[in-house]
RNA sequence: GGCGCUAUCGUCUAGGGGUUAGGACGGGUGGUUCUCAGCCAUCAAACCCGGGUUCGAUUCCCGGUAGCGCUGCCA
């Protein structure tokens, strides 16, 4: 159905009036991934004609996510090209010149109904129940005597005279043959009074002008679509290829919103999401591999990535499974790097201010014991917590710790395993070993009944990661230059042992 | 209301005129490790409904239903 082209130039065209979220964020990586498969061109656009919503603050914003999940344009907003300007607000004479000509060609017209009396007849035709539909009033007033009203300064709009009884047609790659009659679409507005384009036609004349060979973009614009095809033929210009992608709904398949939880990227990236997992993740929306792998890196989507195999079908925002993808990334991923990324959130604890090698290390030690119990980053501090509060108390108050100081010999274990620590200065990994496997001869006692108490002196708790991590981490911890302190491993069992004699 | 689009386990999906309808997340169970997490194994779980076409439809066609989109001088 698609003709090869070696050529392909896509392009991402978001309108800086929010956050860039989830859905938005699918659009731009499918004209990433399809670009970068194909060997094209992926460009940016900015689409801000809504004077009243667009704020630079949000072109900030996506210049920013877009650049932190790896997409990066080869042309376009920042980084220029041979089509500029490419915020929609700088090309306003590409669009009038345009509009003119289509004026000129007979096939647009000024319009001179106001914009209220509009509104309001819309409103009658739908009291009615009828359609509403522009009635086509200025349609018909003869271009000479358009043009004078205009040089006088009469405010006008630009129409598109759309043909009647006319077929419709163009092609989807995703969503296939597409055929509507002409009596669908009404006289849309091309250029407003103050020069600005509309979306519709902002966006023929910009992937025509930029030379765009594929245009990929969210579904709700299926329906744009045969008025765009129509602009085009009316400039007796080709269109390019259409590929719409199904929406990404919420949990209760409805659009996604505040209600949903996190939808915009930048939650995401305060949580401590990994870019690589948003991009795989987020990949398998709508997408799926050739074979039955679903972790992937970029590499790997970008060379198994095409768009016959995207669905056509809405697809649910699954936080569950985003949490695997993560996880997956997570453990894959360079510890040292995740040390870094990681910093932020001790920081706010109040953990630290500044780190140093020492704290490094230590962090990289909590990572090592915690990692595989977290879904995204920022979950570690609340994990690790028993680092740092530790509280003997809780031997008599949780009933898992009380179970395991019950069982017989519990006491002489913690006892045992105190008296032979307690007169070492730094209890290292060897240290330790010999500490338990001492215990373990002397008592003749092995297994959970050995290791659970003295998890419990150690921690005065019932569960954790493994034991010796613990006391690395802590014993290092307890060496390291901190606002929050760690209490080292001999006084933890010290205090333990203390509760324990009353 | 009109027009358009969509419909496979709870979720993401594969598949396709004849299959034990496959995988993944999540859930259940069991194993492993001192415990939790993890890891391994294992189980439950789906072709929206009704008509056609056909020897045979989950798959193709039509209708219904539901959801979504468009119906703006928003994009």
């Amino acid at each position: 159905m698609e003709i090869f082209m070696d050529n392909v130039r896509v392009r991402f065209a978001p309108s800086p009036t929010g956050f860039l979220h989830v859905g938005n964020v699918r659009t731009a990586l499918f004209n990433f991934l399809f670009a970068k498969n194909r060997g094209g061109k992926f460009i940016l656009r900015i689409e801000d004609t809504d004077l009243e919503r667009s704020e630079k603050e949000y072109e900030d914003a996506l210049v920013r996510d877009m650049k932190w999940l790896g997409l990066n344009w080869d042309e376009g907003y920042l980084v220029g090209g041979d089509f500029g300007p490419y915020r929609q607000t700088e090309r306003l004479k590409i669009y009038k010149k345009y509009a003119l000509k289509l004026v000129e060609g007979g096939k647009a017209y000024y319009c001179f109904c106001k914009k209220e009396e509009l509104e309001a007849e819309r409103e009658r035709q739908k009291a009615r129940g009828e359609i509403p539909r522009y009635s086509g009033k200025c349609r018909n007033i003869p271009i000479d005597e358009a043009k004078k009203k205009v040089e006088k300064g009469e405010e006008a709009v630009i129409r598109l005279k759309v043909p009647k009884n006319y077929k419709i047609v163009f092609e989807d790659i995703v969503f296939g043959h597409q055929e509507i009659d002409s009596s669908q679409v009404d006289d849309r507005v091309l250029l407003r009074p103050d020069g600005t384009p509309t979306y519709n036609f902002a966006c023929v004349i910009d992937d025509f002008e930029m030379k765009i060979t594929h245009v990929l973009r969210g579904e709700q614009h299926l329906s744009n679509t045969p008025l765009q095809a129509l602009i085009y033929e009316m400039l007796g210009i080709n269109p390019p290829i259409f590929a719409h992608l199904s929406t990404i709904n919420g949990p209760d398949g409805k659009k996604l919103s505040k209600r949903h939880g996190a939808t915009s990227l930048v939650e995401f990236r305060e949580k401590g999401y990994l870019p690589e997992a948003m991009v795989n993740y987020l990949s398998l929306l709508g997408w799926s591999p050739p074979d039955e792998e679903e972790i992937m890196d970029v590499e790997e989507i970008i060379s198994k990535f095409s768009l016959e195999r995207v669905s056509k079908s809405p697809a649910i925002f699954d936080v569950q499974k985003l949490n695997w993808v993560n996880r997956e990334h997570l453990k894959k991923a360079d510890l040292d790097r995740l040390v870094q990324l990681v910093i932020p959130y001790f920081k706010k604890e109040g953990v630290f201010l500044d780190v140093n090698d020492d704290i490094k290390k230590f962090l990289k030690l909590i990572l090592d014991g915690f990692l595989t119990h977290v879904d995204y980053l920022s979950q570690i501090t609340k994990e690790c917590n028993m680092i740092f509060d530790f509280n003997p108390e809780n031997i008599v108050e949780d009933e898992e710790v009380k179970k395991i100081l019950s069982r017989e010999a519990a006491r002489d274990v913690i006892n045992c395993f105190y008296n032979k620590i307690k007169n070492i200065d730094y209890l290292d990994f060897e240290n330790y070993k010999n500490a338990v496997l001492s215990c373990m001869k002397e008592l003749g006692i092995k297994g959970k009944n050995l290791f659970h108490p003295i998890r419990v002196g150690i921690t005065a708790l019932s569960s954790g990661p493994e034991i010796e991590k613990i006391v690395d981490i802590v014993e290092f911890g307890s060496r390291c230059d901190l606002l929050k302190k760690v209490i080292p491993v001999k006084d933890r069992v010290k205090s333990v042992l203390d509760v324990l004699n009353g």
